[in-house]
DNA sequence: GACTGATCATGG
DNA sequence: CCATGATCAGTC
């Protein structure tokens, strides 16, 4: 397959972005001859790695931003005919233990999306993976509301998971922010705080942003 | 139709 | 197991 490096500056990153916008999925991935998959059930992640590779993010599974060089992370955001998200956009694993002292500002959520470059791609299901236009990518930076916005919801939300409270968190704490389920299945298990302070088992966890906020983000761009 | 809990693939 | 990339799919 084709390697694409790694973007020396943010506007030669947007400059890639900007040149999948119009494209299909289809012609992208030809480009890098990567194979289109039938549907995405078994190819979750295909569309965002697609993206990787054709704005030449490190591959790999480090708990950092996809372009660390240059402060990005990238994420590609599905939209119905509307132009609405049609999912939930995750953001990183929670630390459900040693959490005593930790603070918003060092915390992975903040860094993570420090600053996004959104790649709105079409989602809707009856339409082909290979036929799925790109659409032009956004360079988001939270403005001081929705920066205030998801320091609440975090700070929520860690304050449950200090107190050893996890299991009672659900998909409706927080209001742009959420902590659900984020694992290979239910059967995952990993290290938590119980209400006695002591440590128990439970699935792992993940932050999202509610497609609400997502959706407002797409907003402020595109009117 | 939206939402929440569950799930799939991959690499270290 | 953990972390990346996310979407699936049953229920509300």
């Amino acid at each position: 397959m084709n390697q694409v490096s790694p973007p020396t500056s943010v506007e030669q990153l947007m400059q890639r972005a900007e040149g999948l916008a119009g494209l299909t999925l289809a012609e992208i991935a030809a480009q890098l001859s990567i194979k289109v998959p039938q549907d995405l059930r078994r190819d979750k992640g295909w569309v965002g790695q697609l993206f990787e590779a054709a704005l030449g993010a490190e591959a790999g599974s480090k708990p950092e931003q996809d372009f660390l060089h240059l402060g990005v992370e990238l994420k590609s955001i599905p939209l119905n005919a509307a132009g609405l998200p049609l999912e939930t956009t995750y953001v990183c694993v929670a630390p459900l233990s040693d959490v005593t002292g930790m603070r918003w500002e060092q915390s992975l959520v903040y860094h993570k999306l420090q600053r996004v470059l959104w790649i709105p791609v079409e989602g809707e299901r009856h339409i082909p993976i290979g036929e799925r236009h790109v659409g032009m990518p956004i360079l988001w930076q939270p403005n001081a509301k929705q920066l205030s916005q998801l320091q609440q919801d975090w700070e929520e939300i860690m304050e449950l998971i200090s107190l050893g409270k996890v299991s009672q968190i659900t998909a409706r704490h927080g209001e742009v922010l959420q902590l659900r389920p984020k694992a290979a299945n239910s059967k995952a298990m990993t290290t938590s705080i119980a209400e006695d302070g002591s440590l128990q088992m439970t699935n792992p966890r993940g932050f999202y942003l509610k497609t609400q906020f997502t959706a407002e983000i797409l907003r402020n761009y595109f009117g």
